[in-house]
DNA sequence: CAGGTTCCGATGCGGTCGCATCGGAAACCG
DNA sequence: CGGTTTCCGATGCGACCGCATCGGAACCTG
C-alpha cells in the first residue's frame, strides 16, 4: 500500500478553512483557490478530498451543524445538577449564538440556511441539524415542565397533550433564537437586547406551566 | 430637452426582474445579463439606470422591504373595526410571510438577510426596514395589550412600565416570524406548523395581559 | 532497491462575470 | 429641419471561476 494520508482529518481543515471564508465574504465569496490558500494546501489537494465545490460545502455545512449540536449537548451533559429551568436558558443561548466568539459561526449558519432555500442538498443536510437540535430541546422542556421523559416520549406534563405542549414551545424557542440571531446579525439588534428578549420569553414560559 | 425616460418606472421595472431571479438563484446568483433579459431591457439600460450592480441590489432589497411594510400597514387601515389583539394576529402572519403566494417574498428577504451579513450597505436598508415595521408591532401590540397610545408613545397600559414591556413583546414576535419564515423555507417546518407555533404565542400572550 | 500505487502541484481550458466604451438612434428646441 | 442632447444596444476587455489533465514526487511492499 502506497502513500496514504488521512483524508477524514484533510477534510475536517478544509472545511475549517471553507468556515472561514463563509464567515467573511458569505457562501458565494468561497472559490477552491481562497480555501486551498487558507488551507495552506495546494488547489490539487482540495479537488481529491471533494470531487465537486458543492460536496466541499455540503461536508462543511454538516461539520458545522455538528460542532454546534455537539456543544449544546456538552452544555447538558456538563451541569446536570442545575435546574432544567435554567439549562433551557443555557441551550437558548447557545443556539442563538449570541455570544461574541461565536458571531462568526452565526454568520456560517445563516448563509447555509440562505443557501439551503436555493439549493435542495444544503436544505436536507440543514434539516437534519435542526431535527436534532429540536429533539434536544423538546426533551429539556419537557422536563423543565415537571414532566418526565422516558424512552423518547415525554409522560405526563401540566396537562393532557404536555408532549404536544412542550413541542410547540421547542419550536418556538427553536424560532425566537434563529431570528434573534438574524437580527443580532444585521444590526438591528444588539446581543444584549436579544439576551433579554430570550430571557424575557423563557420567563413567560415558567410562569405559565 | 432631448428624450427623456421615465427612470424611476424603470428602476422598479429593472427590481423586479431581480426579485424573480434572486427568488430564483439566490442574491449571488444575479447577473446583469439576466435581470437585462428578465426585465426586457438591454443591459446598456441597466447600466444606465444603476452604477454597478450593488446599488441595483441595493435599490431592489429598499423595494421589496417597502412593499412589505406597505402591505403590513394596509392591512392595519383596512380593518380598523376588528380587536387589536386579531389584528396583530393578521400582521404577524403577514410579516412571517407564510402565505403561499408570499413565498418568493420571503426567499428573497432570506436572501438579503444573508447578504447583509457580508455587505454593510444591504445592512444599513434592512435595518431601515425593520426599524419601520418594529415601530408598527410595538403600537399594535401595545394597543391590544389596552393600553393607549399618545403621539407615539404609549401611556399606561398592563402596568407600570408597560411600554417596555410592549417593546419586548413585539421584539420577541418579529423575531419567532423570521425564524419562522427561515424554517419554513429550508422545509424543517410547514407553513402550517408554523401558524401553529404563532398561534399559540399569541395566545399566550394574551393570557399574560 | 526496484516496482507499483497513491497523491498532488502546476497548468490550461471553456465559460461567465462586471464594467467600460462608443457609434448611432431617438427626441426635443429654435 | 438641422442641431443638440439624451439614451442605449453591441461589443470588447480583463479578471476570475470550477474543473480536467498529467507528469513527477512520495511512499509502501516484496
Amino acid at each position: 500500500m502506497p502513500k496514504q494520508v488521512d483524508h477524514e482529518g484533510r477534510r475536517r481543515l478544509i472545511a475549517e478553512a471553507v468556515c472561514l471564508l463563509v464567515d467573511e465574504h458569505g457562501l458565494e465569496g468561497v472559490t477552491l483557490r481562497d480555501v486551498a490558500t487558507r488551507a495552506e494546501v495546494s488547489m490539487g489537494a482540495v479537488q481529491r478530498c471533494f470531487r465537486t465545490k458543492e460536496e466541499m460545502l455540503l461536508f462543511a455545512l454538516t461539520h458545522v451543524g455538528e460542532r454546534v449540536t455537539e456543544r449544546v449537548r456538552s452544555r447538558l451533559t456538563a451541569g446536570p445538577a442545575q435546574s432544567a429551568a435554567s439549562e433551557l436558558g443555557l441551550v437558548a443561548g447557545e443556539v442563538a449564538l449570541l455570544r461574541e466568539e461565536h458571531r462568526a459561526e452565526a454568520r456560517i449558519w445563516l448563509a447555509f440556511v440562505a443557501g439551503a432555500a436555493v439549493n435542495p442538498a444544503l436544505a436536507e443536510a440543514l434539516r437534519s441539524s435542526y431535527a436534532a437540535l429540536e429533539e434536544l430541546v423538546v426533551r429539556l422542556v419537557a422536563e423543565a415542565a415537571g414532566g418526565e421523559v422516558v424512552g423518547g416520549s415525554v409522560i405526563g406534563g401540566a396537562a393532557a397533550g404536555g408532549a404536544v405542549v412542550a413541542r410547540t414551545e421547542a419550536r418556538t424557542l427553536l424560532a425566537l433564537a434563529d431570528g434573534l440571531t438574524a437580527h443580532v446579525l444585521v444590526g438591528h439588534r444588539t446581543a444584549a437586547e436579544a439576551e433579554e428578549v430570550l430571557h424575557a420569553h423563557l420567563t413567560g414560559l415558567w410562569a405559565r406551566c
